[in-house]
DNA sequence: ATAATTGCAAATTTTTTGCAGGTTC
DNA sequence: GAACCTGCAAAAAATTTGCAATTAT
């Protein structure tokens, strides 16, 4: 289990027990939507309220402790900050899967950015379809 | 200009005026949230209702006139269908510019897909940073 | 001790809905 | 003329805010 008292610190965030348990929730089920993030937590500390969510996930995607993950047809999801990645989104059933870039990819749209005179700071890659999953229910 | 009446007929819409003027909004500003979709049609037709707006976005997204654009930290924007190709979105001036897609990237994203047995049918590239307006004013 | 954070309730904003009247095909 | 669409107003859903009480450092 990740030290979230240590990088909500670093953050300059107190590192209150809502805070720990709303990024363990986002931890253990990787993806999850605010409202999510909310059903999650509140199952472990019944008295939390959706405005203390909501305001957190505000601030901590400001620190960069996590990351929005926005998504045609759906509200927007929330990862813990990891290195640059790829989601694979399945449209039936919404899970989201994680794959590490291809080094290529960076490098391709490194220089796609520069032709245009763009500082690339940051990139998000969607690939939306059917996962293995959903394809054998025959969706 | 494009023939809208024709694109919303094949898809089995009726041709208003409200959706071709939606259209033409979209496709004057390349891409637009639902609010200014509202904003800029209402200027031309001073009748129009934000909800007749909503509710064509979502049947002219469902029928594959336009395509949502989820951007982190801001309102979905909508486009009208073309080519795949990527999205450089400045953060600080939110504009959206469009650059076609490197074939090798297609190429790339599809094994990804296919290693991990997922049937891809779409993907959004989205790339967040400075334009070179934004840059050299300093931002 | 003190500055930040929480939870509540209320306010605001965004989106959806129902329906009478109008329009398109 | 039938089915579809619009605009309005009202309802529902999502998000933000203010503030007194509580908690982390």
């Amino acid at each position: 289990m990740i030290d979230y008292t240590l990088r909500l610190k670093e953050s300059g965030l107190k590192a209150t027990f809502q805070r720990i348990n709303m990024l363990e929730s986002i931890e253990r089920f990787g993806h999850l939507s605010i409202e999510s993030i909310y059903e999650k937590s509140v199952k472990i500390q019944t008295s939390l309220s959706l405005a203390t969510v909501y305001k957190n996930i505000i601030l901590m995607v400001e620190k960069g402790i996590l990351v929005e993950v926005p998504i045609a047809g759906e509200k927007s999801k929330y990862e813990l900050s990891k290195n640059e990645h790829t989601h694979l989104i399945c449209t039936a059933c919404a899970e989201v899967e994680d794959r590490p870039h291809d080094e290529n990819i960076d490098k391709i749209l490194t220089l796609m950015s520069q032709e245009r005179g763009f500082h690339l700071t940051k990139h998000q890659i969607n690939l939306y379809g059917l996962c293995a999953k959903c394809q054998e229910a025959g969706l």
